[in-house]
DNA sequence: CAAATTATTTACACCAAATTTATATCGCGT
DNA sequence: ACGCGATATAAATTTGGTGTAAATAATTTG
């Protein structure tokens, strides 16, 4: 998943249905693309990687069981079936072929898309999800791991210089009062006037500038507080 | 998943029901269990780790939304929901609750399996099963067998040690709090700070590490939490 | 240019958190 | 009931993060 927006690919012969469901789903944030039919829905799978498959069986070109097990060769991407076959011997087989989840027609809009919800969100957890990295110097900072290196060798910030880097980043090229930075870090209790927030700082640039000497991402604004440029 | 037979928790108040879908689930060659009412429901998911919860909605002890939600907290395992109940806003927040799928009664019994196939597979590629084997250092842990070897000559782990392993094994890389790891491995009724979980950190270097003085696998994040490092 | 203000650096002491060690409790099989 | 191993608690020790203070440097102001 792309971080943010999820892609869906819809493989449906009923322009009306894919109309409808490509509508719902773009109202929920989700970047959506569609197939016409079973051929270039294969296709499309392999160009678009998309995050998630919306597919009706009954089609004249083919059979949407086989597309199922096409895909499923080589790609594990969840697929919701929608159909009008509505027969338990169908159902089975469409979930033994490898779909996810199946929908009967007529089904409730509000239904596909907390099921489809649901279906992105456990393949969230399988997804070796690559999370946001931040990069500034040659530093690399990953959010989600918690992880920091510098030109490759990994660096051990304490509790406190973290959560300092941390709101710098979140408010990365924005300067910083001495304030709020110890109010966002140290809490709202901390005492106005900050020692030992200039120690810190000094830590952060010891250990992240290329040259603490001269500072590049941690500048100081003389006076009022700090920057931190990416 | 114990690599051979899933393992199946039934939460269901309705006798009959549970009777007939154990005996289809292990018909199937599932290992099933069952709970009568959501409190012990809770309980037995927290003791016995299932691979998957088939959980009625309808309790007269409580809400079936609720309980998703406290597995939630702490556990995701997948979740069919089954139960009388269809309207679509039902459905609706039932899996946006955290359930992975939604069945109404009355429902085929093939299709139920099915489903329950379907969960279980989209599970399994969730569980990192790309190699059974994982090394570190000089260590060589086989999950599906649940063994484990330093140097070649076999260790043994008790099971909370196991369980500690594991979910640092699933979460390779990243700080895990304290309370992530109380939780994952001790279940959600585990108490917030950790006394014991420190000894069980000093038990898991002494056995894998290879100075357990200067550990490199497990590492400490002072104030925050560990990190177990491949 | 000198004085005043503001920032940086270094060193150090305190204390909280982590580790180790020892001890009590529980569960289970014999 | 007994003993053993696993599990949890408690106490003692060590580590290292944190904040303070003093010394030095840089910057602004008169």
């Amino acid at each position: 998943m792309n971080a943010n927006r999820p892609s869906i690919l819809i493989v449906e012969d009923d322009a009306q249905i894919r109309r409808m469901v490509r509508n719902a789903l773009e109202r929920e944030g989700c970047h959506v693309t569609e197939s016409a039919r079973l051929a270039t829905g294969l296709v499309a799978v392999g160009e678009q990687r998309p995050d998630l498959i919306v597919l009706d069986l009954s089609f004249p070109d083919g059979d949407g069981t086989r597309f199922i097990r096409d895909v499923r060769i080589w790609s594990q991407v969840p697929v919701l079936v929608l159909t009008a076959r509505s027969t338990e011997h169908d159902k089975i087989a469409v979930l033994d072929a490898g779909a996810d989840d199946y929908l009967t027609k007529p089904f409730a809009v509000g239904e596909l898309l907390a099921r489809t919800r649901a279906l992105l969100r456990r393949a969230h957890l399988a997804a070796g999800d690559k999370e946001p990295c931040v990069h500034f110097g040659d530093v690399e900072l990953d959010l989600s791991r918690r992880t920091l290196s510098k030109a490759g060798a990994a660096v051990h910030l304490t509790a406190m210089e973290y959560r300092l880097l941390s709101t710098f980043v979140a408010n990365a090229g924005r300067v910083m009062t001495h304030r709020q930075l110890l109010r966002d870090v140290w809490g709202p209790g901390a005492s106005e006037s900050a020692p030992y927030l200039r120690v810190y700082i000094g830590r952060l640039r010891q250990k992240l500038e290329r040259d603490p000497a001269q500072p590049r991402h941690f500048q100081t604004e003389i006076g009022v507080g700090y920057r931190f440029q990416l």
